[in-house]
DNA sequence: GTTCAAGTTCAAGTGAACTTGACTTCAAGG
DNA sequence: CCTTGAAGTCAAGTTCACTTGAACTTGAAC
């Protein structure tokens, strides 16, 4: 069926909802592929618009441009993804996002337990031991998982 | 009451967990005081130490240090949070908390009913509509509130 | 008095995910 | 042919929350 019909840039961003500038930063990332144009513009395949939303649904559960690019290496070729795809990845994404709602619920019950109780000091508050009590190596329960920790470029290993 | 035995820096860092760069980063950007010694070295009131959980906590619960900086500024001076203060705090960081977790709730629920479906055709897949389908100004259900929408810095606006 | 860990400042770097600027070129209409 | 708007490139800029490095100075202990 039909290679032809390739769509230009102005109907991508369109339907995709993604700046020209961001859609050109995924083709050097190697996220999704571009034909090109006698001249040198960009000419899409139909196909793209499902790889864009599969990043943009994929960037809104946090996942890395890294870890799409993988995600997405793992479908052969421009295939449309299949039901076993699908699957495999709903589990992933499921996976992160149960980590997420737990760690967020975690905060919260810290948070009843603290309303009103005036503390915040650093050894008794739910919220905030991590750093005095069991200070350095925070061996203990974590409130908050990495994927969580306000995503901190630099701030990875405390050091 | 003392405000004698006033803090080095060094207790600071071991007591709460944060990085000398981090803390002096916190005292430019007002989020904490410090005096000085003789020569020009920082000596921290106990207080600080409250208010680097606070910080700490803050930054867990997703606030930036601009929201940080705001909602310490509403408890006057070094005073050591009342109840009320707390009470306020609690409900605010209570409503963000419930905003992210039935975010990610929502989020899930689309992905169940998407497990198997092979689709994330562009118009049905609850996850990544808001490109195509009601495209532009983002009316519509967002999966995602902008809290959660990966705090990035330039897409704020995607223009 | 000497020593040296602990402290200081200031400028510059980091990483992620794009955007912006400063042009140049393409493609379709008149 | 000429204009116009959509598209191209490439380097550099942006934001956030810090960290790192270089180049000193302090201050408590011996």
């Amino acid at each position: 069926m039909g290679s032809r019909d390739l769509l230009p840039m102005g109907e991508i961003t369109r339907r995709s909802g993604f700046a020209a500038s961001a859609i050109r930063y995924y083709e050097a990332e190697g996220l999704i592929e571009a034909h090109r144009s006698g001249g040198g513009q960009r000419r899409f395949e139909r196909s793209v618009l499902r790889r864009l939303a599969f990043i943009r649904a994929a960037g809104n559960v946090g996942l890395t441009i890294e870890e799409i690019r993988d995600e997405l290496a793992r479908l052969p070729g421009n295939r449309t993804p299949t039901k076993a795809d699908w699957q495999r990845i709903s589990r992933h994404w499921r996976t992160r996002l149960d980590e997420q709602i737990a760690a967020l619920q975690r905060l919260k019950g810290g948070l009843d337990g603290c309303i009103g109780c005036g503390c915040l000091s650093l050894r008794s508050c739910a919220f905030s031991n991590p750093g005095d009590v069991h200070a350095e190596r925070g061996s203990g329960a974590r409130l908050l998982p990495d994927s969580l920790r306000r995503p901190h470029p630099t701030r990875r290993t405390p050091a």
